[in-house]
DNA sequence: GTCTATATTTGGATAGAC
DNA sequence: GTCTATCCAAATATAGAC
């Protein structure tokens, strides 16, 4: 069992897709020549090729890496003592995250472009979407009635909307504050909580 | 003074810029061949290139298309009379406006990720935010003041906030209207309201 | 203005040495 | 596993006839 090699071949592999997302980031999928990998990442064509068998698996790798849906805050359970978090609050965790573990979020519009025409990717995505919005829905719920005292039944009928338009702010917000320098995305959905009142 | 030439040359234009959206629509700027949008225009490599410098000539006019500021509810002045329009009604009928209009929205998202990463799109993309913003933001004001009896200074605070939401909220219901199949627009925006409450 | 046929380039991918 | 040099296909753009 080669754990040792197994280990080097992922931080190299882990290498190239940063040089990768790097590239992508700044000139897009389709200006970015493997010659600009190659060269960002110091290796050479046969090293890249060595780990990735193309262009289009480093393009979906990456894009794997943006809809990467393990993150921690997607996992968490509700605290069983203590105030459940406030949507809104969970929402800007969940977007900070995001910003904060790739930088640069214009990767993340590039990537919805992609997954807009490209079929694998466009399951991918629905795959993120089906399961935030489910554990978005389920904190709603949960908030509504241990903050709100709103029956089970009434929170479960707001919860549906209220989740798709918190995602629909978090997406906003990142295409805002991939052309807006200096947006300001805690002050952007602070101005939502009155959604929840 | 050439007019029926001119207007024939324009007819000519618009059926290639068609063709080209339709492909770029379909399969993605990248993906998209010249000799698709020969094929689907029904014209010849000739034609095309005597009425467009480029491909890029193309994906750039596409994309002045998508952005097109002239839409006409952009323009439209307060009512003398009667109640203003509240600002999700109006930002209903510009996203329907958009949608109607380009048909597919897959194209939209397509953009933004382009705008994302080259530079004299993101220019023409901050220009369009700009003005939208600008008129949001006075829609906003107008409605707070008259239906909502808010003053002046308060309304003016406000609004900036809200503006930025709206437009997030459409991005995000483009882009979920991108993906979702079925994804009711209208209801989506419905429940957001209670924001103006 | 439009067509067909073609030239030219770009860049993704591979071969073979080390 | 990695490097250099190279092959080859794809596709943009053009040339020249009509």
């Amino acid at each position: 069992m080669p754990k040792v090699s197994d280990q080097h071949r992922q931080e190299r592999r882990r290498q190239i897709l940063a040089a990768a997302l790097r590239c992508f980031a700044g000139k897009g999928f389709h200006a970015t020549s493997m010659a600009d990998i190659i060269a960002e990442s110091g290796l050479s064509a046969g090293a890249i090729y060595g780990h990735y068998a193309s262009k289009n698996d480093l393009i979906n790798s990456v894009a794997a890496e943006v809809f990467s849906p393990g993150r921690p805050e997607m996992g968490e359970t509700f605290a069983e003592l203590g105030p459940v978090m406030h949507p809104v609050d969970f929402a800007a965790r969940l977007l900070n995250g995001v910003v904060t573990e790739l930088g640069n979020t214009s990767i993340v519009v590039q990537v919805w472009g992609q997954a807009a025409v490209e079929d694998s990717m466009r399951v991918t995505f629905m795959g993120v979407y089906e399961r935030l919005f489910a554990r978005l829905r389920r904190q709603i719920v949960e908030w509504l009635q241990t903050e709100r005292g709103v029956d089970t039944a009434d929170a479960e009928d707001r919860a549906d909307g209220l989740a798709r338009l918190l995602i629909g702010l978090a997406q906003g917000g990142l295409i805002q504050r991939t052309f807006i320098t200096g947006f300001d995305l805690d002050a952007y959905l602070d101005a939502a909580r009155p959604l929840f009142d």
